[in-house]
DNA sequence: CTGAGTCAGTAAAACGATTTAGTAGATGGG
DNA sequence: CCCATCTACTAAATCGTTTTACTGACTCAG
């Protein structure tokens, strides 16, 4: 319960009292010209060569000092254009989303877009509404972070991790093939060969595909990941809890492994605390690897070796390519998918495995 | 350089290609009435009680059938309200705003608002110009988030932890009295007699603020601040960089201290890290507390003692507050000042001071 | 039978711009 | 001197609503 300080009375305010914007209609009438006149001339239209430079001038100058500002709605409803994008995102706070936008934001108002967010929180009514509520504020365009998106909307979308072969969607993804060779074929070489996996949440977008490179990669390269040694997270809670959980089922199988792959990083912040609770030291015991590069993975103790995906990039790509659909029209073709690719940060939850063959510890109950 | 997969032409789509939304004269045409009837009855205005019930259930119907939405902009246009705030964040990603923004939204998209973010970094050019769009772009109020703001635009506006004597402004801030007594009486009680301190940088609007209340708290209960053993933060990378940099000033300055409170979870996580190299030990031989209790403070091995501000909550009041000075019109008094309450969260970074009253341990350089 | 009051709507103005289609007057070429 | 062209503009339509101010047809009381 806020606690009330002084109220103040508006009309206190000391300020230049901002007075309402002049109109088009209002400077015209001030300047003895019709409206038309002014629209043409101070929006530099074609047509406006055949007025005289004094009574161009006369207009500009009249509109600096009543610093005129076109109306945005006025304007906005005769071009049929908003400039304006929505953006649907899991959870803003969540660490992902929020860099994905930032990149998103840097590109759009250089643009002279904004965006409106709104955060579905993976529950279903919301992900139905919140797409149709932005198209009935007439957005130009729709990027879907992290977010599942099936809809069909008849404007330009990017999804950004997004892996459904829907119609008018761009997917931007990672390389999840590159992503799972680097990690795993470092963790190789420094002679891990068991490999726990800790796989996303259903509601991911993520999840199916980055498991799917893990495995093959891991055949691929010889690295043992048990059927027991691969679970899932559980529950929507964006807080390195679901890692801990997970890390514990891990170790309840008894199976043993000495390094673990987790589906990003505060899950395997989650994980390292499990481990540390079970008495194995990280990464001495057992090397993590975390997966996006939040800030926070820098941040941890100790600092998560984990495979960046270029979060920021993302976003300004996402930005990007619909502003271009836009620019190009509904008809124009569009990329279907474009593909980013990782970079494997090495810090410090990683490192060589407990004995060239020696055999694994065998991890405590 | 994203690789690009394939194209596609938008006409191969095959759901239903998402027809132009028809407009009241077309549906009022089809039904053989005037857009004017449409409009009462579907507005459920007054005027609309003379129309039978008959042709009411026709239009309805007529409406349902084809999918009828008013257009926004011109609905907007018309009524002269967009529906819309501004939020002004220095950054989406730094963990406070995002909280903040999470509260703001969620307030506002159940009252039937949207939102424009814009990231400000800091830059002054920003902090003239994104406020002066935002008005252009007709949003009917403001929400300043740890932003200094000393516009006058004629709309409601609600500071998040600001703390400016501005018209127009209502000012959400931490209760710091009452948050510097928390943690200064948990660390007296637990032995700590010398109290580093590391300040916000002058750009965090909490900075002077926050200062003021611990150095007084702290003389009012005898915990000892050596003026050396106050330094702010330096630069504005939202990493705890800088807080490592101004611990590693704390512990030249040679003067001995067994706490310290840093200006918010980010930099005590430096902190931690910039005196563990020193050889020290958090928290046996110093306990940290942050502030902000962010995602990242429970994460962190060891998790952060902190002072949990109500970021959440303190967006949703402004969202609220904003609303609510809408609503009620330019003329009408409202609140300066709206004070939260901080919450100590007692955690693994703090303990008891080292022998109760010995010396403290000489720190290395 | 008249006037007032309902009923069931409609026409037109407004919101604030942009755009299309003119027009009145000056100039100029033949 | 006549027609065409150019100059310097403007009227009106348009975008899609909402709102104000009507209207014509009935009904009913007196």
């Amino acid at each position: 319960m806020p606690r009330r300080n002084g109220n103040r009375k508006n009309n206190e305010a000391k300020a230049a009292p901002a007075s309402r914007p002049v109109s088009l209609k209002e400077l015209a009438a001030h300047l003895g010209l019709s409206p038309t006149t002014l629209s043409l001339v101070l929006n530099d239209s074609p047509l406006a060569r055949s007025i005289p430079a004094g009574t161009q001038q006369r207009i500009f100058e009249a509109a600096r000092e009543f610093n005129y500002r076109p109306h945005f709605l006025a304007r906005s409803l005769r071009a049929q254009r908003s400039f304006t994008l929505g953006v649907l995102v899991p959870e803003l706070s969540d660490g992902y989303s929020a860099m994905v936008v930032n990149g998103i934001e840097e590109y759009l108002l250089r643009e002279g877009y904004f965006y409106f967010v709104a955060s579905h929180r993976h529950r279903r009514d919301l992900l139905d509404r919140y797409p149709k509520m932005l198209l009935e504020r007439c957005v130009e365009g729709l990027i879907a972070v992290d977010t599942p998106y099936r809809q069909h909307l008849g404007i330009p979308v990017a999804a950004v991790s997004g892996h459904e072969d829907v119609p008018e969607v761009t997917n931007i993804v990672l390389n999840h093939k590159r992503a799972a060779t680097l990690a795993l074929e470092y963790l190789r070489q420094h002679g891990h060969e068991r490999l726990a996996v800790i796989k996303g949440q259903d509601f991911s977008s993520d999840t199916r595909v980055r498991w799917e490179a893990i495995r093959m990669t891991a055949k691929r390269l010889g690295v043992l990941i048990h059927p027991k040694l691969a679970v899932p997270l559980e529950g929507d809670s964006p807080s390195p809890e679901t890692g801990y959980v997970a890390t514990q089922q891990l170790l309840a199988t008894g199976e043993p492994f000495t390094a673990l792959f987790a589906f990003n990083d505060i899950s395997a912040i989650g994980a390292i605390r499990a481990l540390r609770e079970a008495g194995l030291n990280v990464p001495e015991d057992v090397s993590v690897v975390g997966f996006d590069d939040v800030d926070s993975a820098s941040f941890h103790n100790p600092a998560l070796t984990t495979v960046r995906q270029p979060l920021r990039e993302m976003g300004r790509l996402a930005a990007e390519t619909v502003l271009q659909r836009i620019a190009n029209g509904p008809a124009a073709p569009y990329p279907e998918l474009l593909m980013v690719e990782p970079e494997l940060i090495i810090r410090q939850s990683t490192a060589k495995a407990r004995g060239a063959g020696a055999p694994t510890r065998r991890m405590r109950r």
